[in-house]
DNA sequence: ATTAAAATTTAGACAAACCTAAAAATCATT
DNA sequence: AATGATTTTTAGGTTTGTCTAAATTTTAAT
């Protein structure tokens, strides 16, 4: 068992947030940006991780994943949402609050734990945020990746998550006091701007194209 | 706010622990031992700690906590006694199972967080080794300090806590199948030894002296 | 196809936390 | 009070993860 370090997590997980699951070459600005480090720095510990056989790397041309790589990514990613799932249902903060924490959780080291708090929550398969928890062997949940503007006129859906977890868009439609889980009813679709006139909590609003394309749901 | 590394916060929590809450002076070996490093380290983290003013030092002396050093070590202290019970009583791990996981949880920082799971968890007093847990502002909830050694034959006690929480000692009593809270009935106490026959579990054992002084008791 | 711009790597340095070996201070014992 | 043992500090070195500045490679645009 190779060990690998708090720093080398965060590299392995930023290489697969950027390249997502089918594993797309990476370039080291992409990855200096979302770390908030130097450019420098990443090829360092490029070098660092390839040496470790985490990543595939030909200098000047990217970087990917290998299998055990994106294994570690996967776990830690598990872990995050186990841990936001945990936040917001145990200890009641809001599902915008929890992020900051969970990264640091993610990093807590034992599968005992991991399996035991996914017990404790009701092997949960999606977070908060709607976003799908790998279950222990690294598979994702499916999930119908229908959003809130394709949703048919009369139609009543029920919120799955989002689509941006941008803050901006989190406060947006806290605002407008949707959570997840709610359910919401179109009423019907404005034919100039595809905005939406919806019934939720017994209120009637209108909602932007835009904010309604970030909303995953389910047709009831 | 000064910034206080994951390394900083060990060394506190291990002066403290040596010290004790009466603040003792507490030599450079004694720390090098606890920390598994070695003097010059120690030496070397020292001076780093008196710059920042949270703990008193004085070369070939010996170091203290100073109460803003204090206060972080016993932030520390309650994080991981609250964590203990966190994962005993919820996740149903065993009492001698928690503290490696602990030991990583207690660095989690999130002032909000402490207070959230301190509230799930109802406010307890004491861990799942019935070590008391300080409250936010540090102080520590009062418990009688009478171990089974002390009572009285023909009474009835409910065991608090350990006093040495070894693995040793933990899994010893975890053969005779104690646990905190259980009852025990003190059924006579021997001349010769001071070992005491007890009824536990509609069963009877004899217990050293040692063991009993070992556990914490309320009586009945 | 050149060349300018952008991306990336290399080189050299720094801070944190650790180490070993040697020096200095304290202690303990006669 | 002297001296040998013990404790602690100092000095110098390593690794990890970071930086800036310079060099190199790739990309893009004329």
């Amino acid at each position: 068992m190779i060990k690998i370090s708090l720093t080398e997590e965060n590299y392995l997980k930023a290489i697969f947030f950027i390249g997502g699951n089918s594993n797309q070459l990476v370039h080291t600005n992409a990855i200096a940006e979302r770390l908030e480090t130097k450019a420098a720095t990443v090829t360092d510990m490029l070098r660092k991780l390839k040496r470790k056989e985490l990543i595939k790397y030909e200098p000047y041309k990217g970087t990917s994943l290998t299998e055990s790589g994106k294994a570690v990514a996967v776990v830690i990613l598990r872990k995050h949402r186990l841990w936001e799932t945990f936040l917001v249902e145990k200890l009641a903060f809001g599902w915008e609050e929890v992020h900051d924490i969970a990264e640091q959780l993610e990093h807590i080291q034992s599968q005992e734990l991991t399996e035991r708090l996914s017990a404790f929550l009701g092997f949960p398969e999606f977070d908060p945020h709607g976003d799908p928890i790998p279950n222990k062997d690294g598979v994702f949940p499916r999930r119908d990746n229908i959003t809130l503007d394709r949703a048919k006129p009369q139609s009543t859906v029920i919120v799955q998550g989002v689509k941006d977890s941008s803050t901006e868009f989190l406060n947006y439609i806290a605002k407008l006091g949707i959570q997840l889980g709610d359910q919401i009813k179109v009423q019907s679709v404005e034919e100039f701007d595809r905005s939406l006139l919806v019934r939720h909590n017994n209120q009637e609003s209108r909602l932007g194209a835009e904010a309604a394309a970030n909303l995953y749901i389910k047709e009831l």
